[in-house]
DNA sequence: CTCAAAAAAGATATGTTATATCATTAACAA
DNA sequence: TTGTTAATGATATAACATATCTTTTTTGAG
């Protein structure tokens, strides 16, 4: 059993255990998410569909699974790019916070990472003094992965 | 002379300083960001334009102004929500460095803050830490304002 | 002043991301 | 089985953005 398929098995269980169903397209979606390895559109997720299960999904479909999957952790939203990925930690344990992404501007590559409380403390006091409350810390922040910067040096 | 049209006056000083000019266009969809006072979309700036000067610019035209103005530090654009808003500064002095903006998920206001240097430093160190490097640290955070958290409560 | 070059703006088409809405199918429990 | 809910399909359209070519305006050299 390869990596891809034990990760869908864990988000199953994962989904069961919430008492929500990870169905064939769900898992369709999810796959094309982890199969890539980056952040992927919806439409480009349909290519996927299409291409890999001979079904071309509407776009609507899509964005409905996308939904789900984010609304179960599998799956986050890069609000910056308007694309979407599949979450690094599905596979563990623990219970992960709001998750930080580096994006590659060059090769779109994404990092997922947790930055330390005191940054994130350290920002929430920022934002309460100018009288606005944090959501969600969720940040996108532009990078160059080191791969890309040499590249341009 | 009101205040909107003092920072024209202003922005205008300083692209001629930069040797780039304010066209007139280019002051009607500044004046459409300034007097909303909020993030606009490019084709709410084709509207305003159509309203308050009976002129309806097609929509490429407005990206090119939009694009000028950003290069002229005078507009940023918000990724998270695909809008433009004016810069908070253009009246100020100082070299203002990479903004920061607090966007209210309810209201849509924005807030454009500046993050401790230490904060910053921070971020940077996190990041350098995951392989990536930290091109333009503007962050743009999904928040609720006082006012729309103690709406919700 | 005139004309050529450059900058700015217009026009048209189309690409990309996303949502609204209504219809259909599948899953499941009473 | 049948009725309800969850999931998916289909269609249309909205919202954001860019490519490309044309026209107009500005400006500076001669």
């Amino acid at each position: 059993m390869n990596k891809v398929q034990a990760i869908i098995n864990r988000a199953e269980q994962s989904c069961k255990a919430h008492g929500s169903k990870l169905t064939n397209k769900r898992k369709q979606v999810l796959s094309g998410l982890l199969q890539s390895g980056r952040a992927l559109s919806a439409y480009e997720l349909v290519d996927y569909c299409k291409e890999v299960y001979g079904e071309s999904p509407p776009p609507m479909s899509v964005y409905r699974i996308l939904d789900f999957l984010q609304s179960e952790n599998l799956v986050h939203k890069l609000n910056l790019a308007n694309k979407y990925i599949a979450c690094a930690h599905i596979s563990c344990d623990h219970d992960h916070g709001v998750p930080q992404f580096l994006i590659c501007g060059d090769c779109q590559r994404v990092e997922e990472i947790t930055i330390g409380k005191s940054t994130i403390n350290n920002l929430k006091r920022n934002v309460e003094k100018a009288g606005f409350h944090l959501v969600s810390p969720q940040l996108e922040i532009n990078c160059l992965c080191n791969q890309c910067k040499d590249k341009a040096a």
